[in-house]
Parts: structure tokens; sequence; C-alpha cells
DNA sequence: TTATGCGGGAGCA
DNA sequence: TGCTCCCGCATAA
């Protein structure tokens, strides 16, 4: 709740930021305010500001003091020492618009160095079945200019301004970017005794580091402790999964619950297909106007997920929508999309369920650069790793996240082809798993086709996938005919 | 190597 | 003149 009161920049204790409520919108201000209004409640962070809107963060909010922000945001001098401005970056698409199996799309976070930029443009897509090349779509959201957003700290507390919305997918969370380079240091392994020692020093990193991770969900660690974790690991590809833990934290993923599924207004509001409506689900605000943009692609796990939240209020003359027009909103929106998206996007909350993104992921998602990343993620229903490690972690949460990597490969050793056994043993309990699950989900995808595809894989790639959940390493196998990596043997790697 | 912040400078109304 | 964005540099991680 932001308050004014009597005295400018007199800033109460922070505390958590409650429902938005009609008075916190009433608020006017902006960001090049002489004096900006002080405050007694803070909001939230929310790393995917969208739309003019307007946060104040406490002080001490470690995201807001860094600027951080979902959205590639490069800094732009307006020539004020008090106020930052960073505009967007846009994001990094793949030029031949290839797709996912899964039918996640490849939009991968700009660097926000220049050089580093430079470098990215032009690269060969990441997914090796794709001829394409990326290059960055770049932001004309705020009248045919980057979205802006303005930091300005005052008192106690740190003001935020956005100014345009975004007219371009929401990239790849800076966490995978961090991790991603992080592991472009892991190499691969080529021989299976490489493999084994890779495999028992990633073990004992990740043993290390378990006793941590159960707490990603509730506390945070600081930047520094985890820049320390990452310095001293940089070569265990599993110090990923640790860090995108915090950054799990840090970021307030959730919105999409372990526990099952939740087809709420709320959740799919908050899905990346709904860049601009924002609703929670205690039915608070989070609104901003427009409507102006949908895009055919599946959300990021850590792209879509930020459930700040953060209030938004219209700026201007937008006035906050009644709770009856909210509801309406999104019934037309979801009838909209009903009838011009393909079913499986129609059906996109369902894959908002997922507690798990890792065991679908297309081999095709397999970087030429020995490193596979993709923002997509998988449909519930087609998770498979997702009802092990729910097992094996009764704590466990959802994870925005999925990386696999490369370790084998197609000419495996024999332990190899034990592992694939094991696998295929596991894999043909999934599939009843599998089917079950789709009877209960109303979404129309190529299931049978995808666990035919399943069942028939002969040879394979091998890589490990960390699914987020527990630390769980899985080994996935690719097979050389499919398109799909839609089983995961799940012989996890706990740590 | 990359992110971040600062500042110079050009373009435009 | 004021505002905008682009770009380069220095610094930190």
């Amino acid at each position: 709740m932001v308050l004014l009161t009597d005295s400018l920049m007199v800033v109460a204790p922070p505390v958590c930021s409650p429902p938005a409520s009609k008075s916190r919108i009433q608020i006017d201000w902006d960001i090049n305010d002489t004096v900006v209004p002080a405050v007694s409640e803070f909001d939230d962070f929310n790393d995917w500001a969208n739309g003019h809107c307007r946060l104040v963060y406490a002080a001490h909010n470690e995201d807001a003091r860094k600027h951080a922000s979902g959205w590639a945001m490069r800094n732009t001098n307006n020539h004020n020492v008090s106020i930052l401005k960073k505009s967007c970056l846009g994001v990094l698409l793949c030029s031949a618009k290839c797709r996912l199996p899964n039918g996640a799309s490849v939009h991968l976070r700009p660097a926000i160095c220049d050089k580093a930029r430079r470098k990215q443009q032009g690269k060969q897509c990441p997914n090796r079945n794709c001829n394409g090349r990326l290059e960055i779509q770049a932001c004309r959201g705020h009248c045919g200019y980057p979205v802006t957003h303005f930091w300005r700290r005052a008192g106690s507390a740190i003001y935020f301004q956005a100014k345009g919305t975004h007219d371009h997918p929401r990239p790849e969370a800076k966490g995978s970017t961090e991790a991603r380079r992080l592991l472009a240091g892991g190499r691969r392994v080529r021989s299976l005794h490489d493999m084994l020692k890779h495999d028992a020093a990633l073990s004992n990193k990740l043993s290390s580091l378990r006793g941590t991770k159960r707490q990603a969900g509730k506390s945070q660690l600081l930047p520094q402790e985890k820049r320390k974790q990452r310095a001293s690991s940089a070569d265990m590809l599993p110090t990923s999964s640790n860090e995108l833990l915090g950054y799990q934290a840090t970021t307030s993923v959730a919105g999409v619950s372990a526990s099952g599924f939740n087809a709420t207004p709320a959740n799919y509001m908050n899905s990346q297909w709904s860049p601009d409506s924002y609703y929670t689900p205690d039915g608070s605000i989070n609104y901003s106007a427009s409507t102006a943009y949908s895009y055919d692609m599946l959300p990021s796990p850590l792209s879509s997920n930020s459930s700040s939240t953060a209030s938004y209020y219209p700026t201007d003359s937008q006035q906050q929508p009644s709770q009856p027009q909210l509801q309406h909103s999104y019934e037309q929106l979801n009838a909209t999309r009903a009838t011009t998206m393909p079913a499986y996007q129609s059906g996109l909350h369902m894959y908002e369920s997922c507690d798990d993104t890792s065991s679908l992921i297309s081999s095709s998602a397999h970087s030429c650069e020995e490193l596979g990343y993709f923002n997509g993620y998988a449909p519930q229903a087609l998770d498979i790793s997702a009802s092990s490690s729910r097992n094996a972690s009764p704590d466990n949460f959802y994870t925005p996240n999925s990386e696999f990597f490369s370790v084998f490969e197609p000419s495996g050793a024999s332990t190899v082809e034990l592992l694939y056994d094991e696998a295929n043993a596991y894999q043909q309990q999934s599939l009843q798993q599998q089917q079950q699950a789709y009877v209960a989900t109303p979404v129309a995808y190529e299931q049978p086709q995808q666990q035919q595809q399943q069942q028939h894989q002969q040879s394979a790639d091998y890589y490990y996938s960390n699914n987020g959940i527990d630390n769980v390493w899985n080994i996935q196998m690719d097979a050389n005919s499919s398109n799909y990596q839609s089983v995961d043997s799940s012989i996890g790697v706990y740590c």
C-alpha cells in the first residue's frame, strides 16, 4: 500500500505488500517529479514489468537496488544523475522462427554488453535442427522506441517507472543467461571414462549443495554468496542448478503450484500470453490496459512465472477496472484466444500447471556449441520426471527452468546401455502415467505420436538434464530418428 | 567475459 | 534548448 503522507519522503518501515487497493492506484507521481510521494508500504519486486506502470520498492530490496529486470535492459543516459534510465534491447529470436516440438520458440536474452550482443547476433540457432540464425528483435514498444525503465532512489524507497509496452516476447530470464554462461565452461564428455569421472564430481558437488537447496524456496542467497559458489565451482555443471534455485527464490517464481493444476484466471493471466493483464490469485489489481500483442510462443519457464504481486496501476487516465470487469475481460480474452490459437496454445494454462519442465525437451534443443538451452518447456502431461521428482522431493517446488547437456556421443558404452535399459523400464512405467495424465488434460496436442516416437527410440544421445527440482540430474536419451526428447529416463542423480 | 553505470555526442522538434 | 537514443569507457564481478 502506497500512502501519501503529510511529510514527503517519510517512509514507514517496509512491510510486505498487501494486495493492491484503490488508494494505491490513486497515488499519482512521475519519476521526474521534483519530489516523489513518500510511501508507507512497498511493492513486491516485479522483474517483468510491462506497460506503463509505477512501482515503489523498499530500498533494501536487492533486486531493486540492482535495477534488475527480466527484460534485457541496457543503460541509457538521460543526463540526470538522480534517475537511472534503461531501455529495452528486445529479444534474440531465430531468423527461421523455428519451433521446438513442444511448440516453444527460441527467445534468448540479448547480452547487455554491446560487444557480447554483437557476437550473439548471427550465431546459429541453438536448435540443431534449424538452420536459422539468431537475430535481435528490437523493442519498439514505446512509440516506436524501446520501452524504458526509470529508477530513482529517494529516501528509503526505490521508485520504478516503466514507459511503453514491450512488443516482443520475453527473453529468457537473466538467471538463465548467467547459468548458461557458467555452464558453457562445461565441456562435452566424450568418453565413458570422462563421463564417469564427470558424473562422480558432479554428484559430489551436488551433494555438497544439497543442504542449501531445500531452503531455496524460502530464502535466497546473497549475491555475494552466490558469486562465491559460482567461483568455487565454476567447472561444475550442477552449480547452475543451485544458482537457478536461488534465482527462483529471488524472483518469486510461483504461480504454478507443484501440487496440481489450478486453471484460474490468475494462473492464466500470469502467463506470458497475457503480457498486459495482471491478475493475482486474490483478484487484486495487477492491471494494465493494453492487450496489444499476443505471441505465438509458449511461456518460458523462467520468463513467465514471476508472480510478483507488484501492483500495476495505470498511469494517466487509465483506471482500475472493477472486479467484474476484470473477470469479464478475462473471459473475453480467453474466448478470443481459444479461437485464434492452436489447440495446444489455447490450452496453455494447462501447461502452466507444470511443476517440472525438464522431461520433454526436444533433442533438437542441442546447442551447436555443445550446450543446448531452450526456454520452452513441456506440457505437464508429457512430463515424467515430475512425478518421480515429486515423489523424491516432497518439498519440491516449481522449477522455471530446464537445461540439458550432451555428455555422451551416440556411440555409447556398455554402462550407457545399462542406463538405457533402466531408462526403458522406467519409460514403460512412465508412459502409463502420461496416458493417465492425458485423460485428465483437455488439451489437444500430439501425444500419441510422441508416445510412438518414444517407444521407438533405439539409439540415443544422452543428456544430463537438471530439472531444477531437488537438484535431480537426469540422464536423458535422444533418439536420432526423432525430434523428440520426450521421455526422461529419470535416472536421478541426487545430491 | 559480461554487466553495470556514467558521460559525451548526435539527431530532432 | 530540451529531450531522445547511441555509443564508448571505466569498473566490478
